[in-house]
DNA sequence: TACTAAGCGAGACGGTACGTCATGTCTTGAT
DNA sequence: ATCAAGACATGACGTACCGTCTCGCTTAGTA
């Protein structure tokens, strides 16, 4: 979400952004991402392709705001009808039971990554992302990292009440469990089910050596 | 590398077969993927775009094969003279000590990720492959999964040795310390180093819960 | 001059027309129409592919309006200095003498014809007319019937003072000197010389049969 | 018909060389001659590329010779069972009265020009002649030129019945009927209808002017 | 209330690359 | 040794988008 500097921001119409928001995210759903260009985009929203080039600086860029702007809605939605999604959103319960409230929290994002709706943007920007490290410092520092430290919350508690040792790194701890999911949905290399995903947690809280 | 339908694979030049991949190679090196361009690759080549059409399908398609011819030439060279990328692409070594083993292949396959001469072109592939899954299986199948199966065998040694719990399934137990890697690699979700590295195989082994 | 659809004339742009105009007559001059390229003579007008695929079906569709506006160009010329071309775009003499007439006429027409500047575009678009009636119907219309129009007028003036029968078609008769020199330039069927064209109009205006 | 130098005419497959000939004429009259294209015709032939490389220089070049061999064909057929097409190839009728004469040959001139089995690929000579003055001499020199000189014979034939002044010259009168015909023909300026070059004709014999 | 300056829809523009087609040359196998 | 087959380097085709640049037209906020 890089800005162009001069244009008055006061002045913008809200109904041409998200009518872009809306066409952005259709297209790239139907079409997949590079399939979808910005001409599609500012034909489909019925607006001008400068009002698209005034606000953004290219396609990844208005389909990060697009997806931000999903996922507050979202975000706004579960806080308004508190459900299932509580956790993705919201933050990851604490129960006591540290296996039972990671494995929860896990089988909701397998949820969420799978979800028709997320997949094709959130694949499209991890992808754009791979190769933009300008983009992907963005989109881990406004999605990913804050979903991240959920966990890492999650995890200085559980040391708190001696369920993990002291001395162990809850940021890189996290990961133990968090990246086999992401790289299975980013690569392919596995499928991803909740068995999967309980796996990961028992392997990653008890290790693999003999106890 | 999905063959178009009847061209005749005899008459094949190999002459233009590597002059297209060194060509590709070295404009995403220097470019980057989304600059490169079939006929920049062509032209560098000193090759009809015809004849790049004629054999591949798309330029990720082109630079999938550049990249395993890549991948191939440095696994015959490491075979030939036995130096220190041979855990990389030779197998894993089996000294008994599993974590210290484990934290040396980790090691080098940091070193190979970071290796400017890979970054660009796996990258791009794997860009590639994020939005295109046929891409992606083949990417998988040929590249990464031969790689994971050494994880396996070496694991399964240990399960004989009892150094890892014979009830532990190798194929997800090595997910825990390469896929963090992958994902930080991925997705600039970290920084990868020999540390990093290092504590990811002493979590992954022992686990997080107090022994 | 058939425009393809939809574009908005009001927002073309006059230079580029132009340019595209000059370009054309240029490269036709210099390479000969087969070797003119649409591609090259957007390069030499400094203008994309696109503005003339925009405005234009094809290369002879160009080379039509370049013509004609170079015909137009040329009669304006002719229109404020009144000279030597005065016959070929501002009518015929008349000055009472038929043949005297037609002679001085027929002779600017030989020197139009060879003039090298019109030379090289106008063969290129009757080649084309051969083969493309609809581009043929085109130039007749536009081009050729006009002039033809000149001589119809001249004979009729004749057939009023008595020095062409009454029951003489001219637009037929026109045919008996014009049509010579036209196949002897289009087809090198034999050298375009006064003498000649001075003997056509003896022979046409007093028959071949003797009195 | 311009050869190629080196080959060796005597081992040259004939078989070849008048399926060529055909396929070159269907493609031109089914496409059109810019869409008739060498490969076009090798495919369709079931001959090589190389093998219409090697005895021809360019594709009017091939279709010039397919038509001189259709025209011979023509010529040979109207020979043994002569018919109305004698005088297009066989010459002139001779019956003392030139004007019927005249009038007769033109007639069969239409004909032989409407003809669609010849129209297509006379056309595109024709026009490749327009543009292209070596092919057009050999076209003049091999088809055109001897048809006239037809005229030129009957003409003079006449000036020694007297029914032509003797100093005409025949070269130059006979262009006062073919001409216009040919024209006509050529950019379509006008119908080619058997009252047109009867007319043509009694215009051309008796002068225009008042007698 | 009129003026003015922005954002806006529209879309022409100079470009780049696309993927296809035909050119004319060259090589290979078979007949 | 000639032919059919067709791979090759070349280069133009016509199309799709790029990102920039006017156009008139709302549409505020200021005069």
């Amino acid at each position: 979400m890089v800005k162009k500097p001069t244009p008055d921001a006061s002045r913008r119409s809200e109904k041409s952004r998200r009518a872009i928001y809306e066409a952005a995210l259709a297209l790239v759903a139907e079409n997949g991402y590079p399939r979808t260009t910005i001409e599609g985009i500012a034909a489909r929203a019925g607006v001008g392709k400068q009002t698209i080039y005034r606000w953004w600086t290219s396609k990844a860029d208005v389909l990060l705001d697009a997806f931000l702007d999903l996922a507050e809605q979202g975000a706004r939605q579960s806080g308004e009808e508190p459900g299932e999604a509580a956790e993705v959103h919201g933050g990851i319960p604490d129960t006591g039971d540290l296996a039972a409230d990671l494995k929860a929290v896990l089988r909701a994002t397998v949820d969420g990554l799978l979800d028709p709706k997320f997949e094709a943007p959130s694949r499209a920007l991890a992808a754009e992302g791979l190769v933009n490290e300008q983009l992907s410092r963005e989109l881990v520092a406004r999605l990913l990292e804050p979903q991240l430290q959920l966990y890492v919350h999650r995890l200085r508690s559980a040391q708190e009440s001696g369920a993990v040792r002291p001395d162990i790194d809850p940021r890189i701890a996290l990961e133990l469990f968090v990246s086999p999911v992401a790289q299975r949905w980013l690569q392919h290399t596995g499928p991803l089910t909740y068995a999967y995903t309980d796996t990961l947690v028992d392997y990653a809280l008890y290790g693999l050596a003999p106890r």
